[in-house]
DNA sequence: CGGTACATTTTGATCGTTCCAATCGACCAC
DNA sequence: GTGGTCGATTGGAACGATCAAAATGTACCG
């Protein structure tokens, strides 16, 4: 069996190997790598046969190299132990992997710090490209700073802060916040509620802002007053809503109702309001905003705005790619619709 | 402000860039970015000055190829989307990017086809290692001929089929699903429980074998006999689990509990069960695997199995760290122990 | 037979970094 | 003045691929 050349050898096997074991030149077995037809088709045997006999595995890192080119794309995300995001990355990574890049990927854990230093980290590794979902509090200016313009990028879901925000030229997937959350808001209203309250987020957040408007918007449509004590701040988690829960009840009037910020939230809301006595669905309803998976299976199942993520997450990816098809072309800013999702956990008033 | 030099320049700035900038040699330049104590102070700063003052970022990528090493790590995962694995990709990642290497993500879908193309190309990047959590019916010899010996590998929570599996010099990072199904069946029994069925997913998988291994067990110590139609299979899915509900109660004796494999699959099943009108937790009782996060937010809440798969991330991520450190070291398995967590889910037979 | 066309292959430089050996100036000792 | 040591710097060859241009060989034509 045993050749000179053994198949499993210790080193690495490069493109000389394979020149050198059916003696042609280094440039000819490229050409077949990349299936060029200018090679005789005899030879691409050879060189095939040999291939496949010492297990090469290509380099791309060199030929990026030496091409310029890169064939990685970097994604960060806020918080990917968060379903919504988990989805997210499945679809980008599906749209990306099918037009032969890799996903870099990064998790920031919501810190702005985390961010600043994974966007640095991955930059080194030259990514044609940056998918954003940024952490709450983030700053354009910042960000600008660490990215440069060289590199596109793709901000998904939330906006950036800071002046620098309306400048730079990023492409933008946003949800459309607002309308969903007056939808939401519209809905409860229909059923006959009147003291409905905005739950969970964080006022700094822009998307958090955008349903906030669009509960106002629904609100003052309706002719109906907001008490300044049904804005109740929490972390955009379960843990958290379920804890601010208790803030809903401090103050008279008491709400019958709470558009919340997301599922996570509402799930946590709806935690909380079992804990109290309160049940949900019946003497409290509740709105969410995702549809995540687990909307749909809670007790009571969750009123909320789907707006498919794992869809999203292609959508994003191939944004990029346009982009990266024409990097001259002006940026843009799309908006995707949500949709209402009708389930259990709204319910008219208990006067009602 | 405009020098000859411009910061904003749309080609990559490069060490030669910085080495012109400031009249000293590309290997200074490089002696200067990695820290080194040979250059001199006033040189250093310069050098430094004019680094910011172009905006130069390091390119790893070459660096890599010149050193020999690798500064990425795959991860490559059955199905990023389930919240298990989200929890567990955060987790690698955290300590991953502790180490200074960044994440190379590959999700697979559950599909053997694509599991072998995500490995074969994130290969051509020249991983340091792999991380992978095989998807299922994943065989040891076609991974191990795509991946070869070169690069060290931890297998998480499936083994792979075939015969290579054994030989292969592999790490492992496992559940304890026998002790842990077994756990979760004799509180069944401790509870009352006799005719109890085991539920969901795939008889091929391993992970699957041995949780209904552990069901088996505990049954046989408690003297009590199984019904070969309380074995149901499905995907490891919420959807198919609910489809595959009404197996259960096709023949007599029906069983009044179920082990199930997952917490999605229990999920699932609850859902099932109250589409027909069976209350889980009070006519039917149910358990799952994983302590996902919904699982304590479901309606009754789920008594399963927890694994911390946040931890089992930054436990897989040192496990090669720690391989990378020292490649000769005997191949290790490691079993983590799951541990019990009981909620409103299980509860005794509707005659007791 | 010389010239030209064509198909195939090779040579050598190059991408951005690191490594190795060599260099340089300054200083000191003999 | 020669040689040696030291600190700081440098030139040039790598790493593994690609590219442009040049070099083969072969065939055909007038």
């Amino acid at each position: 069996m045993a050749t000179d050349s053994t198949p499993h050898a210790n080193r690495k096997v490069t493109l000389t190997d394979i020149a050198a074991g059916c003696d042609v030149s280094r440039a000819t077995v490229s050409l077949v790598l990349r299936g060029s037809p200018l090679v005789n088709k005899l030879t691409r045997a050879r060189v095939e046969e040999e291939l496949r006999r010492q297990g090469y595995v290509y380099n791309r890192a060199a030929a990026n190299l030496r091409r310029r080119t890169s064939s990685s794309i970097a994604l960060v995300l806020n918080d990917l132990a968060n379903p919504f995001f988990a989805e997210f990355a499945t679809g980008v990574d599906e749209a990306l992997g099918g037009a032969g890049y890799v996903t870099l990927l990064g998790s920031t854990g919501e810190s702005v710090a985390r961010e600043q230093a994974v966007l640095g980290s991955l930059l080194e590794h030259d990514p044609a490209g940056i998918i954003l979902s940024p952490a709450e509090g983030s700053d354009a200016g910042s960000v600008l700073r660490t990215i440069g313009l060289r590199t596109p990028m793709v901000l998904f879901n939330r906006e950036l802060g800071g002046k620098a925000s309306t400048e730079a030229p990023w492409d933008r997937l946003m949800l459309d916040n607002q309308r969903g959350a007056r939808l939401a808001t519209e809905h409860l209203i229909a059923l006959g509620q009147r003291r409905i309250a905005f739950f969970g987020g964080h006022a700094g957040s822009s998307s958090c802002q955008q349903r906030h408007a669009g509960y106002v918007e629904a609100m003052k449509a309706a002719g109906l007053t907001i008490e300044p004590h049904w804005r109740i701040e929490s972390a955009p988690n379960r843990v958290d809503a379920a804890a601010q829960c208790g803030a809903l009840f401090f103050d008279a009037p008491a709400p019958t109702a709470a558009v919340c910020y997301n599922d996570a939230v509402a799930l946590g809301l709806m935690l909380g309001l079992h804990q109290r006595g309160i049940r949900p669905g019946r003497d409290f309803a509740v709105t969410g905003f995702d549809d995540i998976a687990e909307a749909g299976l809670s007790a009571p199942p969750l009123t909320t705005l789907a707006s498919t993520p794992r869809a999203r997450g292609r959508q994003a990816a191939e944004l990029l790619l346009q982009r990266l098809r024409d990097p001259q072309a002006p940026a843009q800013r799309t908006v995707v619709p949500v949709q209402l999702v009708v389930r259990g956990s709204s319910c008219p008033p208990p006067s009602a």
